[in-house]
DNA sequence: GCATGATCATGC
DNA sequence: GCATGATCATGC
């Protein structure tokens, strides 16, 4: 059953801002959440919109052509952030890959939503939440665009027997992420491949939600873009226009770079600075709308003469307090490699110890290394929770986390200002901030691995 | 030459 | 003042 109440966008709309302002108790008057039955979404169709809950193909409000989607908010200190991805519907693989876009059951589920973010407070009642917020929202055309080449990248994995594979990583602003728990029963058919597949459902990425809430929500301020006419992204994909417009400076020096861009100086974040500037950018590339929104990090690699990766690649540090209550499923790190796509900047050093921009790439872990991963992550916490050993070595203090020869993917290693700059172990004492490090002989065989395609 | 502990430096 | 991306530099 759905709602055939309201006719129009509009009504809802009026509707859904009558709940600004006010608690989900306030809200809920079938005594859902007192009853503990059901979530938050749960609440809104039935006691604000009066409707029942149900799981058809068509979007809620199917007269107006609106689906309906409560969703999270969280402050953080810098302002509110969409606590989570949007889930959308589910994915039927059997089914989904004979589709046009337009016909897809994403677009004709979600091509406009009236979003209603409610703010999450930690340790709080779900009766004590807040409706924050609400916008009748369609993707703007230069998002479409986007949205349409990550639906193709979505349903052309399924094409090739590789469902299984697909990862929110894959994709820029549409994701497909799994949906259930990693039990028999959410693994699904797929029609290319014996192999059985987790259930997903297409998803709008969080760095996506997060710059819906602030820029079209609350009011942010515009950022710049990269692709300033919506055409170029016609018959061109954002990471191939980027890749193309690198492609002339390629095999340049650094120097010859700052000297073109006239950079005088060479912080850290130079070569990040450069891409910026061979892309015409007044800002850097990460401020800009599409980065934001798609969470691509730019990260620099540098080669040495002899073809190996100088170093491993660090990563933000993990509290040892907080990492024991995370499970891997759920965890910060492993939602942070499958929500991020990341921008290589690869520099070679010559003979004379020159470096040369030599490729720039789009990259996301593939989904069978996560699995690698989970590996040294789960025995990070082990040790983490039954003690980490430490040593006094001649250069400093040495753990028993794992090491580079541990994992063939990833590592842990300190990670702060310097040695000094500790956190509290949950079995007490004090241990240097740490990280997890992707080794460096792993990205290595990521960007080989990218050459032979 | 590599693994690993340590630290720099920008930017928010 | 601290988080983070980037890089240094010792010692085996």
């Amino acid at each position: 059953m759905s709602n055939v109440t309201y006719k129009t966008a509009e009504e809802i709309l009026i509707k859904a801002k009558s709940a600004v302002g006010k608690t989900l108790g306030e809200i809920d008057t079938t005594q859902r959440l007192k009853e503990g039955k059901g979530g938050v979404g749960h609440v809104i169709e039935e006691s604000l919109f009066e409707y029942k809950i149900n799981s058809s193909s068509r979007p809620d409000f199917p007269e107006a052509g609106v689906e309906l989607k409560v969703t999270p908010s969280i402050k953080k200190k810098n302002g509110y952030t969409a606590k989570e991805r949007l889930v959308l519907n589910i994915i039927n693989y059997e089914k989904e890959y004979k589709k046009q876009f337009e016909e897809s059951s994403f677009w004709q589920k979600n091509n406009t939503l009236l979003i209603m973010f409610y703010e999450y407070i930690k340790d709080a009642a779900k009766s004590e939440y807040k409706v924050q917020a609400t916008i009748l929202y369609k993707y703007p055309l230069a998002d479409l665009e986007i949205i349409k080449a990550d639906w193709e990248k979505i349903v052309s994995k399924i094409r090739l027997g590789k469902a299984h594979e697909i990862s929110e990583g894959d994709t820029l602003y549409l994701g497909a992420c799994t949906k259930g728990s990693t039990s028999d029963k959410s693994y699904r058919q797929q029609p290319f491949s014996q192999q059985l597949a987790r259930q997903r459902a297409y998803s709008l990425k969080q760095s996506y939600m997060t710059y819906v809430l602030q820029h079209y929500v609350l009011g942010k301020g515009k950022d710049e873009r990269i692709i300033k006419d919506v055409k170029t992204l016609e018959d061109n994909s954002l990471e191939k226009y980027i890749i193309d417009k690198v492609q002339p400076y390629l095999n340049k020096s650094q120097q010859e770079l700052c000297d073109l861009f006239a950079l005088r100086t060479k912080p850290k974040n130079i070569n990040e600075i450069i891409i910026s500037k061979i892309l015409n950018l007044q800002n850097n590339i990460t401020k800009t709308e599409e980065f934001q929104k798609a969470n691509i990090k730019v990260k620099t690699i540098r080669i040495n003469t002899n073809g190996g990766i100088k170093e491993s690649m660090s990563f933000p540090y993990f509290n040892f307090c907080d990492i024991i209550n995370e499970e891997w499923e759920t965890s910060s790190f492993k939602t942070l490699l499958e929500s991020t796509k990341f921008l290589f900047v690869i520099f070679q050093f010559d003979e004379s110890n020159t470096l040369y921009l030599k490729k720039v790439m789009f990259w996301n872990m593939p989904v069978q290394d996560l699995d690698e991963v989970k590996k040294v992550w789960e025995k990070t916490v082990r040790i983490i929770k039954s003690g980490v050993k430490m040593t006094k070595t001649k250069r400093g203090c040495s753990n028993n986390l794992p090491n580079l020869t541990d994992n063939p993917v990833a590592h842990v290693r300190p990670h702060g200002q310097n040695s000094l700059d500790t956190l509290p172990l949950p079995t007490g004492g004090n241990m240097t901030k740490q990280c997890f490090w992707l080794n460096n002989n792993y990205i290595k065989k990521q960007v080989t691995l990218s050459e032979q395609k």
